[in-house]
DNA sequence: TATAGTGTTTATAAACAGTATACAGTGAGT
DNA sequence: ACTCACTGTATACTGTTTATAAACACTATA
C-alpha cells in the first residue's frame, strides 16, 4: 500500500475504529488494490496517519491474519497472502441477503432516494461479475 | 405487529442484540410490514419471545423513537407513526455506496458466489423501485 | 553488535451491553 | 373511586469491548 489515503476513519461513527480499519482493508484486498505480496504499512506508520493509537491497528491487522489475509509475524512488516475465497458456509449467502436489506432499509430510512439506491445496487451488481 | 416470528436474534453475532433488534424492525417499518398506527408488542413480551431481557427492547424501541418511527409513552404501547423519509444529509449517499462495497467485499471474502451476490443486488435493485 | 525498525504483551481506563429490581404511568373492570 | 394487570422508566450493577499506554521482544541492516 503505496499511502493510507485510500482508508479513512471517522472517530464520531457508531461502528467501532478497530472494524473499520478492517473492513476497508478487505475491502481493497477483495478488489485486488492489495495484491498478494505486497507490504503494508507499519501499524505506526498508518496508526498515525489514520490518528489512532498503533494498538488499534496491530489488533485490525490481527483480525485480518486470522481470516487468511495477511501474515504477520514478530519484527517484521505486514505482507498480503495468496489467497482463495473459503468454501462459504451453508448460511452465508442468507446472512448476505438479511443484511443487504437492513441496509437498504437503513439508508431509505435516512432519506436517500430510492432511485439513487437503485442504480448504486445494479452497478455494483454489473461491478461483481466483472 | 401479529408476532415476534419475523425477527430473529443471534446471540453469538458479533453485532450486539439492541442494534440487531433495532435494525430488522426498522427494515420492516420501511418496507412497510408495520404500517402506521400499528401497535408494537410490548417490551416484556418481545423480549420472553427473543428471548433478551426486556431493557434491552425498550432501548432499541427508544433508539427508534429517536429516529421517528415510533412513539412510546409511559403507561401505553408503543405505536408507529406515520412518517416522512427525512431530507438526507449531503453525504449519506456516500456513506451507504461505502458500507455497501464493504458489505459486498465480506461476501466475497467469506466465499459467497460472485453470480450469488450479483444476483441478489440485482433483484433488490427492483424491489427498491416497486 | 548497535540501532532503528517491526509487531506483541500486559495493564488501565472508559464506554458499552445486558441484566435485575424497584418504580411510575395507563386503562379496563369493578 | 378503586384496583389490578398491564404498560414503559430509572437506577444500579456486572461483564465485555474498545482504545490507549508503556514495556517488551524479534528482525534487518549498517
Amino acid at each position: 500500500m503505496n499511502d493510507a489515503a485510500q482508508i479513512r476513519i471517522d472517530l464520531d461513527a457508531s461502528t467501532p475504529v478497530n472494524r473499520q480499519i478492517v473492513d476497508q482493508i478487505r475491502t481493497l484486498l477483495v478488489e485486488g488494490a492489495l495484491p498478494a505480496g505486497a507490504d503494508l504499512p507499519s501499524v505506526r506508520r498508518l496508526a498515525t496517519d489514520l490518528g489512532v493509537h498503533f494498538a488499534t491497528v496491530a489488533d485490525a491487522y490481527r483480525t485480518l491474519a486470522e481470516e487468511g489475509w495477511l501474515e504477520i509475524s514478530h519484527g517484521r512488516s505486514a505482507r498480503v497472502l495468496p489467497r482463495r475465497a473459503p468454501v462459504a458456509g451453508p448460511d452465508a449467502g442468507d446472512v448476505f441477503r438479511r443484511r443487504l436489506r437492513q441496509l437498504v432499509a437503513e439508508a431509505r430510512s435516512q432519506g436517500v432516494a430510492a432511485k439513487e439506491i437503485a442504480g448504486e445496487l445494479a452497478s455494483l451488481a454489473k461491478g461483481v461479475i466483472a
